[in-house]
DNA sequence: TGTGTCAATTTACACGGTGTCAAATAGGAT
DNA sequence: ATCCTATTTGACACCGTGTAAATTGACACA
């Protein structure tokens, strides 16, 4: 199909620039022709492999999961043991995976409002973190180390408000918080909401 | 200047129409001509009052905020006599007012990426509510009831968080929860994560 | 030596939204 | 009448996305 050599097919190069690209400052305000231009295309020809803006940034989230084995470190956190271990694996995992797809997923929520496309593909992310906070509240409360105050439903919301792309951009971006001290202090904060006694570190 | 019997002055009747129009679903694909035929204007009148989108979102927020008169809720949350209680009625105040500017807010948010003015304006907005939550955690520290896990500062930040737009729109819009049961369970999460002791709710 | 194919290129344009500008108009106030 | 101000109309520049058509270059197959 392609000549022997090669060293990336085109459009691997192009999520490869968006990437590169996204991590910059200013990340939601690239454009198609600055993508092109970092892959060594014309815009016109990143048309042809991504037909929309949206999906050229879905397909990137997408590349850098892949690139990153998301799955696997958060199949990973179901296996601990206890309750509370598997709560903070999973606070540890997705909290340390946040910084990684930051930079496309802030220009993915920048189109939401915009883009039906892009919201969707927004939402079902969510999604997929909402069942992990599920699975992991799930299993305090097998160890019956649930707290009164809220349904499981309702401590399952709660772990998503705290492991929020927005929550963490606050914490760390907007205040400065490093990134082990954001990771920690959510660990903290979810074992004092949503555990029955709450050890603290 | 003008005539005596005039009802609104042109630029408050847009702002006003500006508010209603913004608390319709898709607010912020809001444009300036709907503004302009909602207000009974020109769209280029709209421009002899507001130079920019930007500004009269942000002058919309301002006009919210008079006629609901913020700045007294706010003080008001201060008289309270204990930490805690101060801390309950700071909640109660700013989570009970999201919903109310909550409309602007997603617009003038999403506008942030392309827009340096829309940026500078939500952050001073945000810039108070850090404050606020500064001045909450400041009485609880006063009261030798905040929490050993966290410093001042970063107890405030985690009441920050709790508190952003993004976190009541989550929980709400998202998940379905009463106004009720989201000012409730944050007072209740405030609690458990910032004071010494957590008594529930 | 062609011929077909495929990726990519250039050039051009439509569309939607913001913001600017100039000339015309309407209504008081003096 | 005239002046002043607010507003209107209509046109236009700018920017970014997305579409379309004609062209080039390379490689494969016969």
């Amino acid at each position: 199909m392609v000549s022997s050599g090669e060293i990336e097919n085109t459009p691997t190069r192009i999520l490869d620039a968006a990437r590169r690209l996204l991590e910059q400052p200013e990340a939601s305000a690239v454009r198609m022709s600055d993508i092109a231009k970092a892959a060594g295309l014309s815009r016109q020809a990143v048309y042809l492999h991504f037909p929309t803006r949206a999906e050229l940034l879905i397909a990137t989230t997408k590349h850098i999961d892949q690139a990153n084995g998301i799955d696997a470190r958060l199949a990973a956190s179901r296996a601990a043991t206890t309750g509370l271990a598997r709560l903070d694996a999973f606070i540890a995992a997705w909290g340390n995976y946040i910084p990684v797809i930051h930079p496309v997923a802030k220009a993915i929520m920048a189109m939401r409002d915009r883009d039906e496309a892009a919201a969707a593909a927004w939402a079902n992310r969510m999604q997929a973190v909402h069942e992990g906070c599920v699975a992991a509240v799930s299993a305090l409360e097998r160890d019956s180390m649930l707290n009164g105050s809220f349904t499981a439903a309702e401590a399952a919301d709660l772990l998503l408000t705290m492991l929020s792309v927005e929550t963490w951009e606050t914490l760390t971006l907007g205040r400065g918080w490093p990134q082990a001290r954001y990771v920690a202090a959510t660990q903290d904060m979810a074992r004092r909401t949503l555990a029955a006694d709450a050890p603290g570190g």
